[in-house]
RNA sequence: GCGCCGUUAGCUCAACUGGUAGAGCACCUGACUCUUAAUCAGGGGGUUGAAGGUUCGAGUCCUUCACGGCGCACCA
């Protein structure tokens, strides 16, 4: 196959016919044409004069003359070639171009006699040889495999897939605007770090020659955000790229995206109203409605969401009091229920583990989840009242089964937040490598004060997956990571 | 890491209990000036993911490996 269009690449060179030019004059494109004239019936022809180009995907020859569409990136538009416009010689090459290939075509708009709009083709140019068969027209391309080692190939044949990403950009677009008019300031922070931290994962490593040292790529951008609130920016937030050395599935690439933000003088309860706001916001500018649909289940993301407390809501679906409960007993229903908890189980864990494994499959609609557990918190501000002793002022948000952010309210005493990093760093000792690592600087910022603050981290592509019905975050990330290929390309 | 399923032509898929690997699209040649899954006639195309085993004979049965999907575990 491969060999057949070699040759015609060379048939081509040899009848004069560069294969490979260097620029064509656009002036239209396929939406747009079948948006100006889907009112008008009739089309004076040779009036509506256009130039176009797109990659040939469909293509009915005839004697003297043949129809085709062209896929530009709005859309498809057929076009109609003529031996009697072109002449024998020009239509003679123009029958011996493959779907695939990328023309350009001057012409005028017309309709056919069944009413499609049509550019008839009075000139044309090849502009790229295409020397692999696009798949089939009718079944498309399949393979998930396929589709996601080779998405350019899953991107010209599968328009819907287009669509996602034009939403995911759409996405992120209308959470700057709603962020920058609402005063927020966005911020760079070092994706390379000496201490990585912010989150609990294991980093991945790598090494700088010149400095001699080792650095991390960020796991989260947390503690660099929260300097910059010391620094005096009172509203900040980062798009990042963040990156876990952790199991893929279908909810988990190494490298993701997350953004944070930080508004000093809130707290978590602000950042709840803020969370709800700006999801609702951007689903209506994105998709023009708040009532989606995930995966078969209806979701309504008007605000305000449910709020309930995590202790509550475990002991409303288990039984249990969690704050009276011996951690025994609370292990073994752990354990029936087919759970676990790794490294010394301490109180937080085992309270983390019973929400996930009796409330977590059960949260459909938005819902805030609030107040953790201190140990598995070692960023947040301790709940005010007399619950500060286990409790951090933290919510999770959760949508049609996803976990889709963590907020607090920020911890900004200094000494409670050394103590916080030293129980970690024991963690760590008794082999939890996921636990926090000490950061003198980021300690020594919070020693020159930090107003109190709100944070939020929401997941870019779980909030994608969520707006597009997406089942697998490789559905919205453009080249998810695969193992390398075993075959021949 | 564990379990289940998958991998056959460029693409989408067939091939009963083990018995000559096939179709549609794509491709090549020819016919055809409003087709649209264009049509008609003819033609080429395969180390059945890889390696090994059982058998007279393996796409099919067994073992190992690779890659992928889903679930679980791990993990936000």
């Amino acid at each position: 196959m491969l060999e057949e269009r070699l040759r015609k690449l060379e048939e081509f060179r040899s009848l004069g016919v560069e294969p490979y030019p260097y620029r064509y004059e656009v002036d239209s494109y396929a939406a747009e044409l079948h948006e100006r004239f889907k009112d008008v019936q009739e089309i004076p022809e040779g009036k509506y004069n256009v130039s176009i180009a797109g990659r040939i995907m469909t293509k009915r020859d005839m004697g003297r003359g043949g129809f085709a569409h062209i896929q530009d990136s709005t859309g498809r538009i057929q076009i109609y070639a003529r031996q009697d416009v072109l002449g024998k010689e020009r239509y003679k090459i123009y029958k011996k171009l493959d779907v695939g290939d990328i023309i350009g075509v001057k012409g005028y708009v017309f309709r056919t006699r069944t009413g499609e709009l049509t550019v008839l083709v009075q000139d044309f140019q090849l502009l790229c040889k295409s020397l692999r068969p696009l798949p089939e027209k009718w079944h498309g391309l399949r393979d998930k495999e396929t589709r996601y080692r080779q998405r350019y190939l899953d991107l010209i044949v599968n328009p819907d897939v287009r669509e996602v990403f034009i939403k995911r950009t759409k996405i992120i677009r209308a959470i700057r605007e709603y962020l920058d008019s609402r005063g927020f300031l966005e911020v760079e922070t070092p994706v390379l770090q000496p201490i990585y931290g912010g989150a609990t994962a294991r980093p991945f490593v790598t090494y700088h020659n010149a400095l001699d040292m080792k650095l991390y790529l960020r796991i989260s951008d947390e503690l660099y955000l929260k300097r910059l609130i010391v620094g005096g920016f009172d509203k900040v937030y980062e798009i990042a790229k963040d990156f876990r050395n952790e199991g893929m599935d279908r909810f988990h690439n190494p490298e993701f995206t997350q953004i944070e933000i930080y508004q000093a003088y809130a707290d978590y309860t602000d950042m709840m109203r803020l969370a709800e706001d700006m999801i609702y916001t951007v689903a209506m500018r994105v998709l023009g409605t708040a009532r989606i649909t995930y995966q078969g289940q209806e979701i309504d993301l008007t605000p305000p969401w449910r709020r309930i407390s995590m202790i509550e809501a475990i002991e409303e679906e288990s039984g249990i009091n969690v704050m009276e409960a011996p951690e025994e007993e609370m292990l073994r229903v752990i354990e029936e229920k087919g759970g676990s908890v790794k490294g010394k189980p301490t109180w937080g864990k085992i309270v983390a583990e019973l929400f996930e494994l009796f409330v977590e499959p059960k949260l459909v609609q938005p819902t805030f989840v609030v107040d953790f557990p201190v140990d598995i918190s070692p960023l947040a501000k301790r709940k005010r009242g007399e619950l500060g002793d286990r409790l951090v002022e933290r919510f999770e948000i959760f949508i049609g089964g996803l976990e889709l952010g963590n907020a607090f309210s920020e911890l900004n005493d200094p000494l409670d937040q050394r103590r916080r990093f030293e129980e970690q760093m024991k963690q760590r000792e008794l082999g939890d490598e996921e636990a926090h690592v000490m950061d003198e600087d980021f300690i020594r910022a919070l020693e020159y004060g930090m107003p109190p603050t709100g944070g939020l981290g929401i997941g870019i592509d779980r909030l994608v997956m969520l707006l597009t019905d997406s089942p697998s975050i490789r559905d919205v990330i453009l080249f998810p990571q695969m193992r390398p290929e075993s075959r021949e390309v």
